[in-house]
DNA sequence: CTGAAAGCGCTAACAC
DNA sequence: GTGTTAGCGCTTTCAG
């Protein structure tokens, strides 16, 4: 390669990487020579002599067994937007889905593969956060969902969007609000949803309820549970106010059955922009993060370049589909 | 690190990698150092001398300026299955979402980023799919929803999913299946998914109509509006088999609109196994294909280990929710 | 079974 | 502005 363009092998690296040393003839000629041996830098070597790696680990955590069309569409978005924030910086993303201990795997910036480390996924794999719980403190990691309390983390502005849904649903009139999602020690972000809304409740004079929740498999199962339950409690409600997306598709199906109207009887909002969200029964009014900076954020942060940690909120809006009613006059 | 365990550098590398070669009391002793000194193999250094990566990229196409949640979830579902498959198969995966021109690279290979490369996502962004048309035939390339039809693909068994869509729509009783779909050059899935339909129409002495299609820019956009071009063209059907789901759903909207009753009046099916169909009005009946072989197919055939070129068809299956009524009896 | 030596393909100091 | 030289951290012959 060297000799085809008549100089010499640093000549072409420097050529090639765009050092500005190099004169406009010699770069051509290397170029040209490069095209014409179809040559290419490798990679592997380059990054083993510069000691960087341009490169970003994402992990992904998923339950063991599930299958892909059975992960939240949530972490989905979250993935899609990592990428694309690690490719505006530069960086290229080693992606990596976990959810047997034998795939298990935190080691990619000791192995010198990626200079910073973002995990997320669900929730519940205890086996598999136990695993990656050393490293959520470090500086070059950065997290969206651990159960994990003991380290900062990226995460959607809960406490802005509790406040926009609750009072959301007082500017249609709704009074008696419930709170539907687990506010398990685990389930950080839904207690501060949880905790917002008791707080929009009390400026309003309002009486906040405990938030209601019945365990199951996934989510949506959750909702319809945990809607039936809040009915038979006979506990009255004209609104609620639902910790995410995914367990309030199964809310409105349980709403739907016992016959009670969404929205004309009562409010219902979500909480994670999901795009299915948009062809429910009825279409879902929900809170959704902005994407496109929860990437920037996550990739930020794992690479080093976050300045504070209280600026790991991202900002969140209200998208408004059909399952509130419009606002009361007045 | 050698030195800590008392051998040579190449011993390390041995007992590292599992060279059965090593006796079992080195091994430990190589482990015991590398444990205390936090030692891992470098990854790069390792590759660059092995000759080998052990790493698939997996590029997305996606629409420019589109955020995370406006990607179609069946791309997403696509991609964590071949991120599984390729972990299964001792591979890391590389993801690269493309879509402004800056960021289009093809060049995994050649730069020694990977041994194989799958490409999926948006058959919509022409200027992506004409930058990599020139690779999707190698052998090394894998591609699902490539625009181009001289190459070999990997993609749903069409014809099977079309046929099992349209009998289940029989045996509810329609007889009127109108097909709504894009049938262009460009859309080679579903211009199969449309001759299986005509096939299975003609088999059963029933007459096919053309399809029907109207553009717009988003999926579910296109269906809304060939919904309603179907009902203008006021040419009877009491079914529609929806040449995906992403559509299907649109077409759903517009039939409630217009009060047409699904499934009571009219029996709707869509393809590609959407989860949010599990939520849609009503739940949408669909035929999925299997993920998980949808992974693997992709990830071999970009490891140059797939047999034969006609093994490429993912198998179907219906799922079964409420935009069908109950086959009608005998 | 383990050691010695070579070298994968680059980039980065340092010359000139 | 370009050449020379060294060496990133491994794996892999080749010896023994």
């Amino acid at each position: 390669m060297a000799e085809r363009a008549g100089v010499n092998q640093s000549t072409v690296s420097r050529a090639l990487s765009g050092d500005p040393s190099i004169t406009d003839q010699t770069r051509a000629r290397v170029q040209e020579a490069a095209n014409a041996l179809g040559y290419r830098v490798d990679a592997r070597a380059a990054r083993l002599r510069s000691g960087k790696t341009r490169t970003i680990a994402i992990i992904v955590v998923a339950r063991p067994g599930m299958d892909a069309t059975e992960i939240n569409p949530f972490h989905y978005n979250l993935l899609g937007s990592t990428c694309a924030a690690a490719s505006e910086m530069g960086y290229q993303a080693l992606v990596s889905f976990q959810s047997e201990p034998e795939h298990f795997d935190r080691h990619f910036i000791e192995t010198r593969q990626a200079d910073g480390m973002v995990l997320l996924g669900t929730s519940t794999n205890d086996a598999a956060w136990d695993y990656h719980h050393p490293i959520l403190s470090r500086s070059d990691v950065a997290s969206w969902g651990s159960p994990f309390t003991d380290h900062d983390r990226v995460d959607a502005d809960n406490c802005a969007g509790a406040r926009i849904a609750v009072e959301r649903l007082l500017a249609s009139g709704h009074r008696q609000i419930a709170f539907i999602g687990d506010t398990a020690e685990t389930q950080k972000q839904f207690r501060e949803r949880y905790e917002s809304y008791v707080e929009v409740m009390r400026e309003h004079g309002l009486e906040a309820g405990p938030p209601v929740w019945k365990p199951a498999a996934m989510r949506a199962e959750q909702g319809r549970k945990s809607a039936a339950a809040l009915i038979t409690s006979r506990r009255d409600f004209d609104g609620i106010f639902c910790s995410c997306d995914a367990m309030a598709f199964g809310v409105l199906e349980t709403l739907q059955e016992r016959g009670i109207a969404v929205p004309g009887d009562v409010g219902v909002i979500g909480f994670d922009g999901l795009g299915s969200g948009a062809h429910s029964n009825p279409p879902l009014t929900t809170v959704e993060p902005d994407f496109r900076k929860a990437g920037v954020m996550l990739a930020r942060k794992a690479l080093g370049k976050q300045k504070a940690d209280d600026a790991c909120r991202v900002p969140v809006r209200l998208v408004e589909r059909g399952s509130v009613r419009k606002p009361t006059e007045g």
